[in-house]
DNA sequence: GCATTTCCTGACGAAGCGTCAATAAATCTC
DNA sequence: GAGATTTATTGACGCTTCGTCAGGAAATGC
């Protein structure tokens, strides 16, 4: 595993991550038009050239830049469904990891759409393509895992006609149009919601509660669970989305205290 | 209203319809890379110069594209919400306006994500911008509409801290993120679902459920409420988007068409 | 230190967008 | 209905970007 890797071999390396530092920070702030190949070239300080050694085409650079983000979804999914808990309790987890990744990678949506827009999928490489897929698969693997142990345990029946990935492909979609929903804002004067995440969160909550997956939430807070979630699996990722995470300290300080103290 | 239009009026309105009709066509067919201003300037026998007399640039046009089907999403919605019954069948008569407008016009998602991943939206008439934000918002005007009515006639009791909103945006986003799933299948080899609708169908009353909306799902037969508003309200649209409608004889039901007969 | 392989470059062709001066057609005016 | 005026149409042009490739530079092997 450890082979060598020569400094000629590290310098490519280094140069791809950089180029794809680089188009995902133009990505986010000036949309996918703006990434181009010349583009990205001038601000590693290679030719165009050079940058197509990297990537077989544009929409392959896009396609990196996709999967970058999508395996780390999938692992903060994976690591999501490490917490202890209820069953119910692990799949506001994934939510918990749904809405950092939300948070902490908005350009994501943004190359999806891109790619999904232009493409005709032969432009991609076919690893790439690949990786992709499996990325949604293991997303979909933790949520049906999930179900799967709540059925076992007895927290939730589905009836005859429910499956288990109608459940995840419930929230799936929830999720996944509240990303877009979001982005869809930007070109909108006035937008129907302003802030989609805690409208997810608690739809993703009605939504089980459809299912009777016990504990419903009426009957137990799922809030408190998320902000454990937080500061418990997701310290370091919830810090940089700048998302509260309430010391364990739990319902009490209106307003003011949501602020955080500058102390940490 | 009934303005003369000299003929030379006319031909240009209908040569705009035949470029949009182009438009549609390959956008569907090839993605929106195949729509271009020289094609669509020869498809109706044109020049270039002309197609730009009516859509200002090449967003613009998928615009229009755009603003024409979310306009008639719109009048779907509205049409539904004419249905005759409680509160909660008449938002499954505007889920079946959902699935039918998927079925008939499955190029609008397409176009809808072109359009937002490459524009700048200073590239598209503002007219036609302000059509189309006023497209969402009849869309959500309708289903905020039968909230409301649910909510003054006590069949739906919203917590302290949900909003009529909240139900809205749910069912919107549900209703997106499948539409996104469908296109996202044509790009993976082993589709998680084959065919979102029903699940979606499925996964909104499940939603519904959770706010406990009356009557539940289980209680009454949402399955025969979706056939009488196919048959009753949208005859024509359901015959073409090829949806079964089964004969008003409501008790019959051959198959599959009612599951839950027994149990209420 | 030379041979071989691997990498890098930038000019180039193709394609699309959007413009505009020149031309053609339609409409208006008497 | 003929000339004047307005409106519509054309297609070549400039510009940008994609993706390629022959030739030169650098790294690696021996």
């Amino acid at each position: 595993m450890a082979r060598p890797l020569s400094p000629k071999q590290q310098e490519i390396r280094d140069r791809e991550e950089r180029i794809l530092d680089e188009a995902q920070t133009v990505l986010l702030a000036r949309g996918d038009g703006a990434v181009t190949m010349e583009r990205m070239a001038a601000a590693v300080g290679v030719s165009k050239g050079t940058v197509y050694q990297h990537f077989s085409s544009k929409e392959d650079l896009l396609a990196a830049v996709l999967l970058r983000s999508a395996d780390i979804r999938a692992r903060l999914f994976e690591r999501a469904a490490s917490f202890r808990g209820r069953s119910r309790e692990r799949m506001s987890a994934v939510g918990a990891a749904a809405e950092l990744f939300f948070a902490l990678y908005p350009q994501h949506e943004q190359a999806e759409r891109a790619i999904k827009a232009a493409s005709i999928s032969e432009k991609i490489d076919a690893k790439r393509a690949a990786g992709l897929e499996s990325c949604t698969f293991r997303c979909f693997g933790v949520a049906t895992g999930i179900v799967r142990d709540a059925i076992a345990s007895g927290e939730l029946e589905l009836t005859q006609d429910q499956t288990v990935e109608q459940v995840c492909v419930g929230l799936w979609n929830l999720y996944t149009g509240a990303f877009l929903m979001r982005d869809l804002e930007n070109f909108i004067d006035e937008p129907i919601v302003t802030d989609p995440m805690p409208i997810l969160m608690a739809n993703a909550q009605v939504f089980l509660d459809g299912f009777g997956w016990q504990p419903l939430s009426g009957a137990h807070d799922y809030g408190a669970v998320h902000q454990r979630v937080l500061s418990e699996i997701f310290t370091d990722e919830a810090r940089r989305a700048g998302l509260e995470v309430a010391k364990s300290a739990p319902a009490a300080s209106p307003a003011g205290a949501v602020r955080r103290q500058h102390a940490d």
